[in-house]
DNA sequence: CATGTGATTGTTTTG
DNA sequence: CAAAACAATCACATG
C-alpha cells in the first residue's frame, strides 16, 4: 500500500476508532470482493465523458477548503491529508448549524451550478459533429446573483 | 516520471 | 428507499 512515509500507520484502528462509521471504510458493506476493489478505485480514465461535470463538493468540503488553510497555518508540520481530514471532521461536527450555514449555502449554490452543467452536458453529450450551441435561444436565463461572501450569521 | 493511497463527511448517483 | 461511490487535498512510495 505504498505506505506513505511511514505511514501507513493504519493505526487509526487502535489509535482512535472514530465513534462509529456506518460503513467500515466507505464501501463494501458486504464485502464486494468481486473484482477486488481493495482501495480507492478512482478510475480517471472515464474519458468517455470529458464534459461530464464532477459532483459538487459538499458543505464539508467547502469548509475543508478553508479549514485546510487554517489547519496548515497552525500545523505546518502536518503534511498528511488525513490529518486535516480528521481534524476537519472533528471540528466540523463542532460547528453549529449557524456556522455551517454559510458553507451549506455555498454548497447549495454549487449544486445549482452543477445542475446547469448537467443541463449543458445533456444538451451536448459528445457530438463533436456540429456544435451549434444556442447562441440566442436561451436568452431568458435568470441572472445569478453571487453573493456567497456576504451571508449573515 | 507518473500514479496511487490515505482520511474526513456530504452530496450525487444508481438499482 | 437504500446502499454505494465518489468529491478535494498533499506528500510520499512504488513500478
Amino acid at each position: 500500500m505504498t505506505k506513505g512515509k511511514g505511514t501507513g500507520k493504519t493505526s487509526r484502528e487502535v489509535l482512535k476508532p472514530v465513534d462509529d462509521r456506518k460503513v467500515g471504510k466507505r464501501k463494501a458493506a458486504s464485502k464486494p470482493e468481486k473484482s477486488a476493489p481493495k482501495t480507492t478505485k478512482k478510475d480517471k480514465k472515464a474519458k468517455k465523458d470529458p464534459n461530464k461535470p464532477k459532483r459538487p463538493p459538499s458543505a464539508f468540503f467547502v469548509f475543508l477548503e478553508d479549514f485546510r488553510k487554517t489547519f496548515k497555518a497552525e500545523n505546518p508540520n502536518v503534511k498528511a491529508v488525513s490529518a486535516v481530514g480528521k481534524a476537519g471532521g472533528e471540528k466540523w461536527k463542532s460547528l453549529t448549524k449557524a456556522e455551517k450555514a454559510p458553507y451549506e449555502a455555498k454548497a447549495a449554490k454549487r449544486k445549482v451550478e452543477y445542475e446547469k452543467l448537467m443541463n449543458a452536458y445533456n444538451n451536448k453529450p459528445s457530438s463533436a459533429d456540429d456544435e451549434d450551441e444556442e447562441s440566442d435561444k436561451s436568452k431568458s436565463e435568470v441572472n445569478n446573483e453571487d453573493e456567497a461572501s456576504g451571508e449573515v450569521v
